[in-house]
DNA sequence: CCACATTAAGTTAACGTTAACATCACAGCT
DNA sequence: AGCTGTGATGTTAACGTTAACTTAATGTGG
């Protein structure tokens, strides 16, 4: 009991003794078992976190805004991906609640009902990111994929385009890319504009050379297109890579604008209109509402569910 | 006994148990503690991965190899990232030897030796990837950085280059990068070719801006450079765009090379020409070494360390 | 019909830790 | 001296599972 006191720091222990168990466990190599320790204390310090695919500079980026706040707070990380699928998300969420986390930390609002349950079942503070879910199953840190769109659409008409096009995704699943669709439509309409010239490619991860594809086809079928918009960096980065192959000028035969500020927009040749949000930092928010939630549980005190907007900022460049 | 026997599907239970058992768990939202059953059966099912940084295609494909063959074997992964530092490598290694993993899977063949020292004491399996360190601590599925590129040097040889510079990181702890200056070096001695035209920026991440800037240098102190290889796709992509912004062509002004087939350099317009190693089969190699070395371990068997090569390719593209 | 194998299910004691409580020594006070 | 409070350490019983063993029930061959 005193080795756990000294380990743990928590509770007294004279400063001779804590020399003397530091020094034995030093001689012995002794490393505690966290695991144990969770059984008997009942929190296991693991964080779930499922991301739709770690392999994306935005969500890698928010699991490290989460790990550095779950580690100052002693707890560690359990990462899985989803890959953009929420039955994936499901099978994902079920093995990772049999380490019996202190806390869940999803992407977006769309799960399975089976999700849903587990979580309810679970006991345990849930927080949901990327979005702004209409029935939250707890805490949100997001932000709204319409109004972001909008507000895209909003600066390509106030740079004078007029003939805008989306360039999107087309998963039942990816809600984030629907959205942003809708945005784009419901803007242009408030704009009195056409908001018909949408070409929707396959589910997310979108392969960069299909942006390419896309806006070939999206100048053919609407020639007098002069603005386009993707649900992603990455298609809007394909997209215009192929307009330098072709000798099509940005913006001046085309405008082209994306979505998450990844390096490849921020550093190409001419830089890439895009929005930005602080994935970071979402993830640190993210983070911090679960480890606050969950020493008010702790305490007993009844938590209430939370609702934290993270702001999106657009970034004009050389493509507008 | 029976319950644990269902959940495992370890040993014989009647049919009709098993519907009962199950039909119970279900109305009960049972869900098994595998902290719990790790302490018990002295396996934790966790297998703990340390990559330099999470937000980098590479070690993010390789995470996804390892998560895959993990799952296959009912494992699970506790991803760390150790921001390309040694040091770091060793407190996160320390944190997760806490999770009792069955085996830990390293970048890089550079440890401290706390990290060394801990690995001995924890006696289970690990496997160094990305390099083929001197003296292995235990498996090792990795490649040459030196040898890929002195094939790289040899590849702008033959295109005709002989003013080639080099474009690096100057960090003690990353060793893949002065494997492969060092890789540079002796390819265009080879040549006999200068071979002092080095450029150092400072540790990983190097940031991808930093590769025009880079460049420049190099062009204003060596002007009769003609080619350029690159630590990574990151900053050859950076100084291609800034190229690019200053109207110099590439490759007829200088030709450009860069590391690990990123997005970014395929998909660019020119293609930059880069080296390409399969990190999702890196990835997945690895965690089956671990896996066979766990069960060959638990049988008994005693364990001979093994060295996999990863196959290299030099992608040859616009920009040489 | 019995000895013996096989299959199914149950019992016990760990695994390594911590919550909760108990004890002990000693200082400070009346 | 006796009482009280406090700080330091010790004791006990859990946490939820499984390894190893035991028992019970059911066949099977001579």
């Amino acid at each position: 009991m005193t080795v756990s006191r000294v380990v743990t720091k928590k509770g007294r222990v004279a400063p001779k003794t804590v020399a003397k168990v530091s020094r034995v466990i030093e001689e012995l190599g002794y490393v505690p078992d966290l695991n144990a320790g969770g059984l008997s204390s009942r929190n296991s310090g693991f964080v779930a976190v499922l991301v739709p695919s770690i392999d994306n500079s935005n969500f890698a980026q928010q699991a490290r805004g989460i790990t550095d706040a779950l580690t100052k707070n002693g707890l560690q990380i359990l990462l899985g991906s989803t890959d953009f699928s929420i039955e994936r998300e499901e099978t994902v969420l079920g093995t990772m609640l049999r380490r019996r986390p202190d806390g869940v930390i999803l992407t977006g609002g769309n799960h399975t009902e089976g999700s849903r349950r587990m979580l309810e079942n679970a006991g345990i503070p849930v927080v949901e990111t990327w979005d702004l879910p209409r029935q939250p199953i707890d805490h949100v840190v997001g932000f709204s994929n319409i109004a972001i769109a909008q507000a895209m659409v909003d600066h390509l008409h106030e740079r004078g385009y007029r003939h805008i096009g989306f360039i999107g995704s087309s998963s039942a699943s990816d809600t984030r890319g629907a959205d942003r669709e809708r945005g784009f439509s419901e803007a242009l309409r408030k704009h009195a504009l056409d908001d018909s010239r949408v070409i929707r490619l396959g589910a997310p991860p979108i392969p960069v050379e299909q942006g390419g594809e896309a806006i070939v086809e999206m100048l053919r079928r609407w020639p007098d297109t002069d603005a386009v918009m993707f649900v992603s960096d990455r298609t809007a980065f394909g997209a215009m890579q192929e307009c330098l192959r072709r000798g099509w000028p940005v913006p001046e035969r085309v405008a082209i604008a994306g979505f998450g500020n990844f390096d490849m927009a921020r550093n190409c040749h001419p830089r890439i209109t895009t929005t930005s949000i602080d994935c970071y930092e979402m993830g640190r928010f993210a983070a911090e509402r679960i480890i606050s939630a969950g020493t008010q549980l702790a305490d007993g005190v009844s938590v209430e569910p939370e609702i934290i907007m993270i702001p999106y900022r657009i970034l004009a460049r050389q493509t507008t």
